[in-house]
RNA sequence: GGAGGGAUGGCCGAGCGGUUUAAGGCGGCAGUCUUGAAAACUGCUGGGGUCUAACGGCCCCCGUAGGUUCGAAUCCUACUCCCUCCGCCA
């Protein structure tokens, strides 16, 4: 969410981002329903120092018991002025929902150094890791490997939930836990975050505060007889941790990560990615997230895209590094980089980690602030929040395997994992 | 699921229709004193909105949302969350 004493101030580098990203909200409705409500504030202010002062009269009348007739005539009067009040107040009701609505609706602005563009082809490929292996043998997909090794059951999986909910099996069961137990272990001992395990199934509140809601309601999975959403990913429960609170300066920056299953309808998407796990309905995933004071958040943010690329490198998977363009970014980002990972079986780029800064826009609507040291003048700001994931695992398990394989359908597990997997170094039938 | 108890500022805690402009304490910050620190003393110390060039003024916030009243932290209703006990249960 924006400022609206910002967009009031810059509407026009608002309605650019709204065009940028893709959106459609009225901005200059949005300024007149802003007007409006701020002269009807200031008629109901009026009112109601009146009002706070007549009764502070009949007190003193009461007191002093005297006049009873101009005690009876100011209460009276008091209650014409009150019932006006509540007229007003009704009126303010009304407009303050749309007025919400609206800002809700409004991106992000996309940072000044993000290049313009419509869509993913306007994406900047900033850095490339690692060397193209060369095959002697055509590679095969991750589908053919994971059902021919029996770690992968995507039939059995659609007969338990439906299409896109993966069963992992034996040793690839244990693969997918090894593999979110490295990061874990990474993030944790080696750069410094949190651990932490939240919740998998979230309120309104929580969804609202992170941007999911309203937008992406049909992206959602909802609990059917309670106000429960099934978890996107952990950056809901995560950033939402520590929202309605002023942190102590003290306490920034804070780092946490925090593996959940994730789960997404990815309405919109059908026909996409149909075969094996690239796009599913449930996936494990560990996140990255933060919470900065707003001058460090671009240097914070690549700092948290190094640590995810070394989830990458220290598997041995070569990737490639993008800068999201202004068509192509989220909602709520101001800066975006994500991280796509070579599988050579399916023959494509996939995303495996989208890691952004959202400034103040999500602290504004979660309410995280922090206040500043009293050399500084002890003023409350908003936070920065970023995450990205570190990383997301269908994907990783995909690379792995295609890229790991050998002529024989074999699969090598990378050197860091062996320790996960009991000293196992290949999976084969 | 059933029965009770509770929710007040960063924390503890008073208040139970009108000097509440939310007492008091703790914590925090600044100052005095001190070579420095501690102690003591003094002062300051929540958030939001709105008007203003600024100084500052005014309005709102005592779990949330309604209601009663000239006036609500205080009375009424509903809801949420926390605690205790019972039942059920991994």
């Amino acid at each position: 969410m924006l400022d609206l004493n910002f967009i009031r101030k810059n509407p026009e580098a608002v309605k650019r981002a709204v065009r940028e990203k893709h959106e459609r909200v009225d901005i200059d409705h949005l300024l007149k329903l802003d007007a409006d409500r701020r002269e009807l504030i200031h008629q109901i202010e009026t009112l109601r120092k009146q009002l706070n002062e007549g009764s502070k009269r009949v007190s003193q009348l009461k007191k002093s018991a005297s006049g009873g007739q101009e005690t009876a005539t100011l209460v009276e009067e008091m209650r014409v002025l009150s019932d006006k009040i509540k007229d007003h107040e009704k009126r303010l009701d009304q407009s303050t929902p749309e007025i919400d609505d609206l800002l809700l609706r409004i991106p992000n602005i996309p940072a000044a150094d993000v290049p313009k563009g419509e869509d993913a082809s306007g994406n900047q490929v900033v850095r490339t890791w690692g060397k193209r292996r060369e095959f002697s043998f055509k590679p095969r997909p991750h589908w053919e490997l994971g059902a021919s090794l029996g770690i992968l059951d995507l039939e059995r999986g659609a007969k338990i939930s439906g299409s896109g909910f993966p069963l992992y099996k034996g040793i690839g069961a244990r693969l997918e836990r090894a593999l979110f137990n490295f990061m874990l272990d990474l993030h944790t001992q080696k750069h410094g975050y949190q651990e932490v395990f939240p919740p998998f199934l979230v309120n309104r509140a929580s969804m609202t505060g992170t941007g999911q809601l309203p937008k992406m309601k049909d992206d959602m999975y909802k609990i059917d007889g309670d106000d429960l959403f099934l978890v996107p990913t952990a950056e809901v429960p995560v950033t939402n941790l520590h929202r309605d609170e002023i942190l102590n300066y003290k306490e920034l920056p804070i780092y946490y990560t925090a593996y959940t299953a994730c789960f997404r309808r990815e309405a919109g998407a059908y026909g996409k990615d149909t075969r094996g796990i690239i796009r599913v309905h449930q996936f494990d995933k560990v996140e990255l997230v933060k919470f900065v004071r707003p001058e460090t958040s671009y240097e914070e943010l690549e700092k948290l895209v190094k640590d995810a690329e070394e989830v990458l490198q220290l598997l041995g998977i070569e990737y490639r590094v993008l800068k999201l363009c202004t068509g192509d970014m989220s909602f709520a980002s101001s800066k975006t980089y994500d991280l796509e990972a070579w599988a050579p079986g399916a023959e494509k780029w996939l995303e495996v980690s989208s890691c952004s800064n959202f400034e103040d826009f999500q602290a504004r609507r979660i309410n995280v602030r922090f206040r500043e040291e009293s050399t500084s003048g002890g003023k409350v700001r908003y936070v920065h929040t970023l995450n990205g994931s570190g990383v997301a695992l269908p994907r990783t398990l995909i690379a792995i395997l295609e890229n790991n394989q050998q002529e024989n359908g074999s699969v090598v597990i990378p050197e860091v994992l062996r320790p996960y997997m009991g000293g196992v170094e290949v999976i084969s039938q």
